[in-house]
RNA sequence: GCACCCGUAGUUCAGCGGAUUAGAAUGCUUGGCUUCGAACCAAGUGGUCGCAGGUUCGAAUCCUGCCGGGUGUACCA
């Protein structure tokens, strides 16, 4: 593909020395394996009919490589089908390295403890650790860590439900069995939050106990608070791992945020920061975000005070780091914005180096929605689901494959946008879902085990071939995409392509004691292995078997 | 009010910073397993790409305006 970008602007140099940026689009197959417009792009500086354009170009063109054929379509497109072993040869190209040298921080979820775990942070969760895949196979350093809320009103609101639960008995708490302790987090948030909206007088004492998060000086509360943040991290990192994601490095959380970032604003007050009534506050406004304030009156840091002290620490930690990642609601975007803006004003080597990825939100589809905990749909409820249905197709339901298909269904579609979750959809397991590639590679293993002769690479292309082999050559070409737009969507819609084809393939020509085993043995091989890479890189296991 | 995001088949979504007849999946109607796993394949059905202008040889794609939906908009994160 390079060398024939080159190969075209060295001959439209020497035709009509013009210096041209040139794109090579892949065509519907019917017209060849890429075509490009740029005689469409050159008719009015050169001044001749595209058509006349094209043709010249394309003469020159042939000589310069491996094609099949040159043609001249529609108004001017020159479409090109490249040789057999060209052709194979792109099955062989490896994405680029294109983040070579560089070192990549990255939280790859940040759920907040003394709160229910919902499905919107499984999300976040698996798009950010794919992305982090990404960063790594574009040749990152890429350092995995997360970020929780561990002070604040929703500490409070479960506290003060905890608190009046046990009456202060840590004792209570040890009974409650581990299997249950989850449970038990989720119900006391909820009667906490619910206190909270019905009584101002609860609302008071939940404020108090919100504070106390802050400060730990109350021995009971401190023991109750430990040992209820140790479960509730105990139960991310179990959801984490569960859902597929590579295990962290590194654990932040909010209250070892405040200092730094409190310093760090007072130091840049004034000049970043302006003070009003004792409360520190940004201009957001003037940077696409909101005027926010940073540090309140009372002198607490807001939330905008420690994502500053997160960047700091992140820093002190990483100082060679080249980009700071956060994935986080679309909600949060604008106030990103201003923290990003701040950060960099604050701490001018940062410049460039910060961002946030806005996700849309997870919305359920109203359906049996029976084992919800409160709002949220429960992670390892889902996973229930999942083995059901995988079982009921006479399916073995281990984690792995399940994990898969979850990703899958989240991965699938571009970063952004709301995701519709239709628990029913998701748990068909067939059409573009997780299930069908994790299907069709198991079924291509299982062709080459039946392979009697060992499996080498092919050595050429026969017709039939043809289609899948193109196919497989633009593996490189789509994940180099993914790669510069940390978009794992193109991935995901790829593989089901190539899958498909696959499955094409498969329904029509024998492989197994054909006279032509040998050789579409060695297809189906490059084929399984392209489809584990891309799998590989969303996260998702490829099973030998299911 | 202002800012950002979104609006493509009944539904859920692709459409790669423009191009040849707008694609999948799902749904519905059919056909295909004594041969490598039918979680599969094939055929049919289904769209004034929210609306209206503009730029261009060419617009779902770029620009402007409008309509509709969502989110945010200083002491909760």
């Amino acid at each position: 593909m390079e060398k024939t970008i080159a190969a075209i602007i060295s001959i439209v140099q020497e035709l009509y020395s013009i210096d041209l940026r040139v794109q090579l689009d892949r065509p519907d197959p019917k017209f060849g394996d890429y075509s490009t417009n740029v005689a469409l792009q050159l008719a009015k500086q050169v001044g001749k009919n595209p058509r006349d354009t094209a043709t010249e170009i394309a003469d020159k063109l042939k000589a310069t490589g491996d094609y099949a054929d040159v043609t001249v379509a529609g108004p001017g497109f020159i479409n090109l089908t490249l040789g057999d072993k060209a052709l194979l040869d792109l099955t062989r190209v490896n994405p680029g390295q294109i983040r070579q040298g560089q070192t990549v921080v990255i939280e790859t979820n940040n759920p907040n403890p003394f709160k229910a775990m919902h499905i919107g942070h499984a999300y976040n969760a698996i798009l950010a650790d794919t992305m982090a895949n990404l960063l790594a196979v574009s040749a990152a350093t890429v350092r995995r860590v997360s970020y929780h809320g561990d002070v604040g009103t929703h500490v409070g609101k479960s506290m003060w439900a905890i608190l009046k639960e046990t009456g202060g008995d840590i004792e209570k708490l040890e009974a409650i069995p581990v299997d249950e302790r989850n449970i038990f987090m989720n119900k006391m948030y909820a009667i906490g939050a619910q206190a909270a909206k019905d009584s101002d007088e609860a609302k008071k004492e939940i404020d108090e106990l919100a504070k106390q998060s802050f400060v730990l000086d109350d021995p009971t509360y401190k023991a109750i608070y430990d040992m209820c943040a140790m479960w509730s991290y105990e139960q991310i990192d179990r959801i984490v791992a569960r859902i597929g994601n590579v295990p962290i490095e590194r654990r932040y959380v909010e209250s070892e945020t405040e200092k730094p970032g409190k310093e760090l604003i007072v130091a840049n007050t004034p000049g970043v920061f302006t003070q009003s009534d004792g409360a520190y506050i940004f201009e957001g406004s003037k940077y696409g975000s909101f005027d926010n304030v940073y540090i309140g009156s009372h002198g607490n840091g807001l939330y905008g005070a420690h994502d500053m002290g997160l960047v700091q620490l992140k820093y002190a930690d990483y100082p060679q780091l080249d980009q700071s990642i956060v994935v986080t609601g679309g909600e949060q975007a604008a106030y990103f914005k201003g923290v990003i803006a701040a950060s960099e004003l604050a701490i001018p080597e940062l410049k460039g180096k910060l961002f946030n990825y806005p996700t849309g939100l997870v919305k359920l589809t109203t359906g049996k929605m029976s084992s919800r905990t409160g709002d949220v749909v429960a992670i390892d409820w889902l996973f229930d689901e999942f083995g059901k249905a995988i079982t009921e197709r006479g399916g073995v339901a281990i984690d792995e494959i399940i994990a898969g298909a979850l990703r899958y269904q989240f991965l699938k579609v571009k970063i952004g946008g709301d995701v519709v979750f239709d628990v029913n959809e998701a748990v068909s397991l067939t059409g573009n879902t997780g299930s069908y590639l994790q299907y069709a590679h198991a079924r291509a293993r299982r062709i080459l085990d039946k392979s009697a002769g060992t499996v080498s690479y092919p050595i050429d292309v026969r017709d039939e071939d043809r289609m899948l082999v193109r196919k497989l050559g633009e593996y490189h070409e789509v994940v180099n995409r993914a790669l510069e737009s940390l978009e794992p969507h193109h991935i995901c819609t790829y593989l089901f392509e190539l899958a498909q084809e696959f499955n094409r393939y498969y329904e029509q020509y024998r492989v197994i004691g054909d006279e032509l085993e040998t050789h579409r043995a060695g297809l189906v091989a490059v084929y399984a292995d392209t489809l584990k890479a891309g799998l590989a890189i969303l996260g998702i296991h490829a099973p030998e078997r299911m």
